[in-house]
DNA sequence: GCCAACGTTGGC
DNA sequence: GCCAACGTTGGC
């Protein structure tokens, strides 16, 4: 099992780093937006072991954050542009960026033909499905003062990768399954 | 390197 | 379908 050293670029640059950090393995937390009439968790939940590949981001800072991810990470899948935009469920990062898949493919939407496979622009991760949740809408979202800060509640964000506090992430697990016993 | 034009995202 | 917000492109 790998352990791994990081930070999150989200302010820890200022923490002290003992020698032994380098052997700590901190789970890091993220949200992903998908259109579901594209692909949507039952999507994921319901392919080969629960396995997808997440192709087609074509945006620098989105793939930086993929670019950080590691196994094991915590997976928020949100539905975007739908009806009732939300975190529909759970899922975790089961490997690391590699190059997109499609970006070479002229057949492609997402063919890109900037990028030469001799070097790579865009990168790709594998997520697994965790667990579905009820749906924690948007508007569940934004009424929640303890999830103040959620960066997909900005104002004008359209990324579709973006990091998530685990205080957030654990809350909204809280909302999802709370709302399933309820 | 500025910035206008254009394209895309995504809530509403 | 509208439109605000934001990223990218390309002329200069």
């Amino acid at each position: 099992m790998l352990e791994h050293s990081r930070l999150h670029d989200g302010g820890l640059s200022g923490v002290q780093c003992s020698s032994r950090l380098d052997t700590i393995s901190v789970v890091q937390h993220w949200l992903m937006k998908s259109e579901p009439d594209v692909y949507g968790f039952a999507t994921l939940w319901n392919a080969p072991q629960r396995i997808g590949g997440w192709e087609g981001v074509r945006n620098y800072q989105a793939r930086n954050y993929m670019m950080q991810m590691r196994v094991g990470d915590g997976v928020l899948f949100y539905h975007s542009a739908c009806k009732v935009p939300g975190v529909a469920g759970i899922a975790s990062v089961v490997r690391e960026a590699y190059p997109d898949t499609v970006q070479f493919d002229p057949d492609s939407a997402y063919f890109d033909p900037k990028s030469p496979p001799s070097q790579p622009r865009w990168m790709q991760v594998d997520i697994q499905a965790v667990q579905p949740l009820r749906l924690v809408t948007l508007e569940m979202l934004r009424a929640d003062p303890l999830l103040t800060g959620l960066l997909t509640l900005r104002r004008g964000n359209r990324l579709s990768v973006t990091p998530v506090l685990a205080a957030h992430y654990q809350r909204i697990l809280e909302l999802g399954e709370q709302a399933v016993s309820g």
